[in-house]
DNA sequence: TTGGCTTCCGTAAACGTTTACGATACTATG
DNA sequence: CATAGTATCGTAAACGTTTACGGAAGCCAA
């Protein structure tokens, strides 16, 4: 015992060859034993584990994956110095609870595959994949057009998206139902009288921007009522944002009634903006955004739409491995194109 | 150029042997063209470097990480699930590229490993680091106690941490300097006339806490006062943690006249919470805290101490490559241990 | 012409695993 | 006792790179 300590403090321990020939097996005994194949004898496998554990040993990611041709490691990719949701760790950290729930029945490791902003997206996935060093890929942050989709299928690397892309080449992905937003929001607010009703978009190429508007755009047509040209606001998609569209908003002359934001950070600034301007939220002008771990502690409460992230990550996660090989048996074929629907939860705001 | 298309459409472009034999030069001067070693005739090596680009050949990482000894590949690692900031992506993400722009420079990829709230974070780093994942780690979230950083010195893996701990073994680290941020702001309330002050802290064990809750202590014995037990606020590092101290401290009868947050996200909630209780912000209660995203848009603006956090990550990064002996050479000694100071902003909230 | 340099390139051996294959010893069956 | 089958293990060949080494030219000076 502790000549194994020393030899683990010596750091000897490299690979496999010295945990074998410590054992005094064959190295290809041991690497049977610690993967569970079924041609060891318990009792070996016993001394193996026992051996690999005291000596701390594990297995050379390298050297694995190059003979397996498999990582073991889901990329989930995302670009820093950007803001996204504006939302928070929260809003990431929960699907990726969600997405690991999943990982974990399968060894699989999930890493954030962090882009820099400087780099092109593009750029950095083909290195980053081309390179072998994800067996699967999750996208979100897609954009109207997003060459990120084309460059995975033509790799024929396994992918989904948490969002789509007017780029779709037939991936499973999984959006947010921002139309069914949309309608529901629009409806509620003509149901309480209101004509003049405005929206925020983000201010780039985000697809979500471009489909919230569409259905709002639609809705209101069904009532019979359109959507002006200047109450379509387009930010960032935080704070700062928000309170640029307050101070944009109540300098107009036709001033809305109304607002549906889509991104969550947004709420935040917005409201300090009207205060200031002397708008008050709620009553000057409704509002109905997305729910944040803020939203809750606005004044008034905002009415907004939530959903379970972590539930999402989980569907997220089953359906990507329903399309890989390796795990498809586990995961019967599912939708694998899905609009996570939303809740409306009402607050004092609208 | 038409079959170079249909090549690489076919994918059979598998790996450094085919595109050597597609240009008909051995595969060593292949391998030597693409990594810019200097005996390969400059023509070969723009030959190989159009091919390798026409047909998308980039090599593989598991091949070249064995071979090597390298991954080139830096891991920052973060716990999926809960929060540790309370503030955002906006923090991580900002970090995250001032660390990029370092290794950027040196063709380093950042990952962010996360590790499940369902996994002990020992046992994570032990399989992601022992795997020889990663040539570099950097830890966050440092606690009191912090077994991460004696695994690491133990394995000799080049890490650093942002955040401190009582396990320190010399590694490098990087700290926002809450030394400096709890007197400060002792100093100015005290100098603002206030005796009765509060202070927060984590409800985990966190080592801020410690250090922040030390040092707030200290400041107000010099000032002859000192620190009520039922002062000190643990919570969630939220905004729901935020909300619940106003509620305590409102339904306290000796109440302070002001509070130090040691959080980001908690002004958000305990604004609300207050207002709730019938306790103005700022008047009734004296409010310092960190700045974020949403804190000067909180009514009255949060008095908050600020830095930033792009700078931060080009130290953690530069510091960490110091100690690593491939890239020792470009950034020389450099003070290993650091405070990171934050200056005050001055708000309307105190 | 010879010898030594330089420039360029090919050969082959690693790197640490996993796994197909074959070998051995033992058990069961006839 | 012979044979087939089973349980267990060792051997060696991959996986895709990088790089130490050596060899083949070409050049220049003596």
């Amino acid at each position: 015992m502790a000549d194994r300590e020393a030899q683990e403090e010596r750091g000897k321990m490299k690979g496999i060859r010295e945990l074998a020939e410590h054992l005094d097996i064959s190295i290809g005994t041991v690497s049977r034993a610690l993967n569970g194949k079924p041609d060891v004898n318990e009792e070996t496998r016993k001394r193996v584990l026992e051996a690999a554990e005291s000596l701390g040993y594990v297995a050379n990611q390298s050297g694995r994956a190059l003979r397996k041709g498999a990582t073991g490691v889901i990329g989930f990719m995302m670009q820093t110095g950007t803001e996204i949701t504006g939302q928070g760790d929260t809003f990431f950290m929960s699907v990726f609870d969600g997405v690991q729930t999943v990982f974990a029945r399968h060894k699989l490791d999930l890493v954030a595959l962090l882009c820099s902003s400087e780099e092109d997206p593009n750029d950095y996935l083909k290195r980053v994949v081309a390179r072998g060093f994800a067996d699967g890929i999750i996208l979100s942050a897609t954009r109207r057009h997003d060459a990120r989709f084309e460059l995975l299928a033509k790799r024929k690397i396994p992918f989904i998206t948490l969002g789509r892309s007017l780029t779709d080449v037939g991936q499973p992905w999984l959006d947010l139902d921002f139309e069914g937003m949309a309608e529901a929001s629009i409806d509620r607010l003509v149901a309480r009288g209101h004509t003049n009703i405005a929206i925020t978009r983000p201010h780039d190429d985000m697809n979500l921007g471009y489909v919230f508007e569409d259905q709002c755009r639609a809705t209101l047509a069904r009532h019979g009522l359109r959507l002006d040209e200047r109450h379509v606001f387009r930010s960032t998609p935080n704070e700062a944002g928000g309170y640029q569209i307050a101070r944009e908003l109540s300098a107009l002359q036709n001033r809305p009634t109304a607002i549906v934001l889509i991104n969550e950070a947004i709420a935040v600034g917005l409201y300090r903006g009207l205060v200031e301007a002397g708008v008050k939220p709620g009553r000057d002008l409704a509002i109905i955004g997305r729910q944040s771990p803020q939203s809750e502690f606005l004044s008034p409460r905002l009415t907004s739409f939530s959903l379970s992230l972590r539930d999402l990550g989980i569907a997220l996660a089953e359906t990507l491995l329903g399309t890989m090989p390796a795990f498809a048996h586990v995961y019967p074929a599912k939708p694998a194109q899905l609009l996570w629907p939303m809740a409306l939860v009402p607050g004092e705001s609208d």
